[in-house]
DNA sequence: GAGTGGTCTAGACCACCTT
DNA sequence: AGGTGGTCTAGACCACTCA
């Protein structure tokens, strides 16, 4: 007897115009969150209850669901619900900060995760940059990153051991950047970052309790020192609407 | 009587595993375009043909297809077909060149369009940013910029009339900084770009043939000369497939 | 174990692009 | 005018999460 809302959820189809269904039910629910009334990590109701009352098919609730993902308003996690998506960090790839000290700075809580740590073949990709033969070791992080609880990304870093031996006795859980300056000395000196729009995969959606195909960003940052060595070779896959990519530079004196 | 296939277009679901139909589908494209049997440019069968003499309802046959979307393989022209992307652009918001250089840099032709060239009161976000009145003049510009003939973005440039008076006399189908540089005595000291994943509005949506709802990149960029006045303001909506960032910074010296 | 989203079928009609 | 994708319905069953 539990109180099934017997009622739409909305009056009535709420808007009108010749747009489609879908989308005045996410003009609906667009309304709902502007005005407050659904909070950031608010759980909408269920699809079948969105339903209720309005002799709307559930494939057209989830068109709307889906517009409103794309839009990066609400966010899925994997057969659990939908829920309001938190505003976006802003990463600034010009700036040396790493995750923990700039999600800090932006008033929110980083957590990481360290789901594996291991000395590993290195696959095509990886040896290309490091300039090695595919399947010569590397140490190899897996990390998940959250944001005020909500995994946000998963990310794949390679370090060569001999640039840092010994490498994973150290707590992994913080700023790898960090370790590597203050356990070996090395610092970066150089940055190169690549991005572009995704959708996640069987593994990395699984590690964000996502759907595979969701929308994501893949950021690739290869770090160097002074002396062109590599670093670090980091992978990491965002989801699309937790972050905001800022840059500002000033042009160079002459050039 | 049009040869119209009886056969299947691929020989039998052609995956297997566990995984869902749809992902089938969706490897099975993968692979031909793979091996270059569907190359760049090239347009899908229609949707109802991919089900020919497969039992796969058309519902199945378009997720498969939404999910390539999402991964940049493959985009719609708005009830037209479905197409094979071409490779990304490489784009690197660090560097002053503008679309038609490094298009072309890249071996590829740029082509721009003026939609609407006007002096337009400010909306809010436009007006925050020169600090002036909403509904305050400004010049205008819409454009739409295509690559290879492919329609890959819509702008919307705002520029003061008192910076520059008398600015749509000129030929607006070019590089507007090298107008206001050659015409105006103008240059960029600064730039301030902010990216983020996006879906595609209804107008912008329909500048580039495309469904609202498309996934997207948004780029806002403000430009600021030596006295810091602004320059330009532009809006930039990206197809997400057609753009990759590229960024490659040095340390500051000391810091 | 109840409820959620995820997958899938088999229709239908429409708006619009294409020729 | 014919064909395309876009929208929508009304079911069904499954895998999984969560309490």
């Amino acid at each position: 007897m539990a109180q099934t809302a017997q009622t739409a959820w909305w009056t009535q189809p709420a808007a009108l115009g010749d747009q489609p269904h879908y989308l005045s039910i996410r003009d609906h629910i667009v309304r709902r969150i502007e005005s407050g009334d659904l909070p950031a990590g608010a759980k909408l109701p269920s699809e079948r209850q969105l339903q209720t009352g309005t002799g709307i098919a559930r494939g057209t609730i989830r068109e709307a669901l889906f517009q409103l993902e794309a839009e990066g308003l609400i966010y899925r996690r994997d057969r659990s619900g939908w829920y309001i998506s938190p505003p976006p960090i802003v990463y600034d790839p010009t700036r040396w900060a790493g995750f923990m000290t700039y999600v800090s700075e932006q008033g929110r809580t980083p957590t990481t995760t360290t789901l594996s740590a291991e000395l590993a073949g290195a696959p095509q990709a990886a040896a290309e940059v490091f300039g090695i033969e595919v399947g010569a070791p590397l140490y190899t992080l897996r990390r998940r990153r959250s944001i005020d609880g909500r995994a946000v990304l998963v990310e794949d870093i390679r370090v060569s051991p001999s640039l840092a031996p010994g490498l994973l006795k150290h707590p992994l859980d913080g700023s790898l950047t960090q370790i590597l300056k203050r356990e070996y000395g090395i610092s970066v000196a150089r940055n190169r970052v690549d991005m572009w729009p995704c959708a996640l995969t069987k593994a990395e959606a699984a590690a964000l309790a996502a759907k595979p195909g969701t929308p994501g960003l893949l950021i690739v940052r290869t770090s160097f020192d002074a002396q062109g060595r590599i670093v670090e070779y980091d992978r990491e896959y965002w989801r699309h609407d937790a972050m905001h990519i800022h840059v500002d530079i000033s042009v160079p004196p002459v050039a």
